[in-house]
DNA sequence: ATTAGGG
DNA sequence: CCCTAAT
C-alpha cells in the first residue's frame, strides 16, 4: 500500500524517489561555474599550483626529528601594499629578523613573517624570468632560533604571466557584464536546471557566500542533479571543508609516497581541478577585455583595441602579498617542510574563494557600477592610485579588525584568518604592461615575534599602514593554520571554520526544503537547496534546523542574532511538528509491523 | 558517507 | 560549529 504523504505545500512526497543511498547519484556542483571571481581564482589557482608543485617536489624532506618540539611560529602578515616603489632586487628587501628576547627561553621561537616592501621586485624583468618559485632562507631555518637575521621567505611565482587590461568603460563588477561572463559557464553546466527556478543570491558586497539553487515548488520529480562531466568545478571537498581535518596532513615520511599525498591534497584543496581546468581552458571574453589564457593567468592579448568610448586602462597586476597567516613549525623543520607549510597555509586561505576589491588611493571603491573613468581611473597617471585586493570569499566586509587586546583569542584567530587576510595586488606602471607582462610574486619578510611589544608600537593593520603588527602572545596553536609538528596536536589539525550566519534567504530555503523532505534527510536537503553552497554541509543544515526550532520555541525577546521572520519560524515549528509526528507514526507502523511479524 | 545528538 | 557514536 502506498501511503501518500502530503504537506500543506501540496507536494506529493510519494513522487519523490528515494533510492537506496548506495545508488544515489553523486552530484557535481555547479556552483563554480557561476563564480564571477573566475579570474581571480584562476590567478590564484595558478599560483597555488606552483606552490603545490614546488612543495611536492621538495616534500621528501622530513619534519623535525628532534624530540623537543621547538617551534617557529611564523606569522606572515599583510601590510601596506599599495605603493609601487621600485626596487632593485628582492634580496635587498629581506626583512629584519631580530631575536626574541633571550630571557624568554621557551621552546617557542616566534617569528613574524611580514611582507617585503611592496615593491615590484620583478620590475622590468622579462616575463620569462619571472618564474621560479623559490623559498629562500639565507640561513637554515633551524639556525634561526635566536639569530634570525636575514631569514626571509620568498615564494616566487613562476610561469604564469598575469596581465589584466580593463577598458575603462567597463565597470569592474557591473552585473550586466558579469552576466556575460557567467553565461558561458551557466549554459554549459546547468543544462537541465535552466528551466527551474534558480536562486543565486550572490551579493557583491555582503553575504555573498549564499549561493544555491532553489527549485520550484513543483518539486521536480527528478530533482537530484545529474552528474555532469567536464564543467568547471572547484570544490574543496564534498563537505566544503578546506581541511578535512586529520586527513590532510598525514605524515609523508613513512612511505614517502608522494602520489598518495598528492591525492590527498587534491582532495583537500581541490587544486587539481583548478589547474587542470585552467590549463586546458582558453576562454575568451573578448568583448569584455578579459582573456583567460591557457596558463590560467590573465593576459592582455587580444584586448588591445580600445573600446569606442574613452581610452583603455591598461593594468598589470604585478605582485600581491600573502595576508597574515600563522604557521607553527618546529625549529628542526626542514626548509622543505616550511615550504610545504607556507603552501598549505596559503592554499587554505585561498581555498574558500576570494573576492576582488578595488582600491583607489587606498580606499575601497564600493560602487561597482561606476566606470573606471568615473572613478577617476581613466588617466594613466592615476593608475598609481589603483589597487586590487584579493579578499577571502567569506569576508563580508574586509575591514581590519585586528584587535589590540587579546581578550578573545579564539575570535581573534578567526578574524585574523578570515577578515584580515586580504591579499592586495600591486599594479605596475602601465608603461610596462606590454613589454613585460605581469609577474605575480609572493614575498614576505621575517620580522621578529615580540610578545613584549609596547603599546604604542602596536599599530592597527591597515591598508595605509606599513606597520608591522606585532603578534599578541597568543597560544600558538590558536592561530596555527598548518600543522607541522611531528606529533600534530589536535588543535593544530583543526582550524575551526568561521561562523557564517545563515541569511534569511538561506533559512527560507532550508525551511522550504525541510517542509518537503522532512527532518531526517539532510543530505537531500543539502543536495536540493544548498548544493552550490559548498560551505554548508548537511550537518550545518541539520544544526541550523536545530537552532531554528529552538529559536522558534523561545520568546522573541530571547532571540539573538539576525532576526528570522516570524513567518519562517512559524513554518519551522509547523514542519518540525509535522515531521516529528510523522516519524512517530512511521515508527509506530514499524513497531506494529514488527509486532505482527512476531505474532 | 549519513544521521542523530550532545558539547 | 565541533565531535562522536551509530548506522
Amino acid at each position: 500500500m502506498v501511503v501518500k504523504r502530503r504537506l500543506n505545500c501540496g507536494f506529493d512526497f510519494s513522487s519523490v524517489p528515494k533510492a537506496p543511498r548506495s545508488t544515489r547519484m553523486k552530484v557535481s556542483s555547479k556552483r563554480d561555474d557561476v563564480d564571477s571571481q573566475l579570474t581571480a581564482f584562476d590567478l590564484l589557482a595558478s599560483l597555488a599550483g606552483k606552490l603545490l608543485e614546488e612543495s611536492e617536489s621538495s616534500s621528501t624532506s622530513t619534519y623535525g626529528d628532534s624530540q623537543e618540539d621547538h617551534h617557529l611560529v611564523v606569522n606572515i602578515k599583510q601590510e601596506n601594499v599599495y605603493n609601487n616603489k621600485p626596487c632593485k632586487s628582492e634580496l635587498s628587501h629581506q626583512g629584519n629578523l631580530s631575536s626574541k628576547s633571550p630571557s624568554e627561553n621557551t621552546s617557542e621561537t616566534c617569528l613574524q613573517v611580514s611582507s617585503l616592501e611592496n615593491d615590484c621586485v620583478l620590475d622590468k624583468a622579462p616575463v620569462s624570468d619571472c618564474g621560479k618559485i623559490a623559498l629562500g632562507l639565507k640561513q637554515p631555518l633551524v639556525g634561526c632560533g635566536n639569530k634570525n637575521e636575514d631569514c626571509a621567505v620568498h615564494v616566487e611565482q613562476g610561469e604564469a604571466t598575469n596581465g589584466l587590461m580593463i577598458p575603462d568603460t567597463i565597470s569592474l563588477k557591473d552585473p550586466s557584464h558579469e552576466s556575460v561572463h557567467l553565461d558561458g559557464v551557466l549554459n554549459g553546466s546547468l543544462g537541465g536546471y535552466m528551466n527551474q527556478s534558480k536562486l543565486v543570491c550572490r551579493d557583491d558586497d555582503d553575504e555573498n557566500y549564499c549561493k544555491f539553487f532553489k527549485f520550484s515548488d513543483k518539486c521536480n520529480k527528478s530533482y537530484r542533479p545529474m552528474t555532469r562531466v567536464g564543467h568547471r568545478r572547484i570544490k574543496k571537498s564534498k563537505y566544503g571543508r578546506a581541511f578535512p581535518r586529520s586527513k590532510c596532513f598525514e605524515d609523508t615520511r613513512t612511505d614517502g609516497c608522494l602520489k598518495a599525498l598528492y591525492r590527498k591534497r587534491k582532495l583537500c584543496y581541490g587544486y587539481n581541478q583548478w589547474k587542470h581546468e585552467t590549463v586546458h581552458r582558453k576562454r575568451r571574453l573578448s568583448d569584455k577585455g578579459l582573456v583567460v589564457t591557457s596558463d590560467g593567468g590573465l593576459s592582455s592579448e587580444s584586448v588591445t583595441n580600445s573600446p569606442q568610448k574613452g581610452e583603455s586602462v591598461k593594468l598589470s597586476i604585478k605582485s600581491f602579498r600573502i595576508p597574515e597567516l600563522f604557521i607553527e613549525v618546529p625549529e628542526t623543520a626542514t626548509v622543505g617542510s616550511l615550504k610545504r607549510t607556507v603552501m598549505e597555509a596559503v592554499t587554505a586561505l585561498l581555498g574558500d574563494g576570494i573576492h576582488i576589491g578595488v582600491l583607489v588611493q587606498g580606499k575601497k571603491v564600493r560602487d561597482d557600477n561606476n566606470t573606471l573613468s568615473q572613478t577617476g581611473l581613466s588617466c594613466r597617471e592615476n593608475l598609481d592610485n589603483l589597487g586590487f585586493t584579493l579578499e577571502p570569499g567569506s569576508s563580508k566586509n574586509p575591514v581590519n579588525i585586528m584587535p589590540t587586546d587579546s581578550t578573545n583569542l579564539s575570535e581573534r584567530s578567526a578574524a585574523s584568518l578570515e577578515l584580515d587576510s586580504r591579499i592586495p595586488l600591486c599594479l605596475q606602471d602601465a608603461d610596462h604592461v606590454i613589454n613585460y607582462g605581469t609577474c605575480v610574486e609572493y614575498s614576505q619578510e621575517l620580522v621578529p615575534y615580540q610578545s613584549d611589544i609596547t603599546a604604542d608600537e602596536q599599530q592597527p593593520l591597515s591598508s595605509d599602514s606599513r606597520a608591522i603588527v606585532p603578534v599578541p602572545p597568543l597560544e600558538p596553536e590558536a592561530l596555527a593554520v598548518v600543522p607541522l609538528s611531528e606529533k600534530p596536536k589536535r588543535t593544530e589539525l583543526s582550524q575551526r571554520r568561521t561562523r557564517r550566519p545563515f541569511s534569511v534567504t538561506e533559512v527560507e530555503a532550508l525551511v522550504h526544503a525541510v517542509e518537503e523532505l522532512g527532518t531526517g534527510r539532510w543530505r537531500d536537503v543539502k543536495l536540493r537547496s544548498f548544493d552550490d553552497a559548498s560551505h554548508r554541509t548537511y550537518v550545518d543544515l541539520k544544526d541550523k534546523w536545530k537552532t531554528l526550532v529552538h529559536t522558534a520555541s523561545i520568546s522573541p525577546q530571547q532571540r539573538r542574532g539576525q532576526p528570522v521572520p516570524q513567518e519562517l519560524l512559524d513554518r519551522v515549528l509547523a514542519a518540525h511538528r509535522y515531521w516529528s509526528q510523522h516519524q512517530v507514526k512511521q515508527n509506530g507502523k514499524l513497531q506494529a509491523a514488527a509486532m505482527m511479524v512476531v505474532e
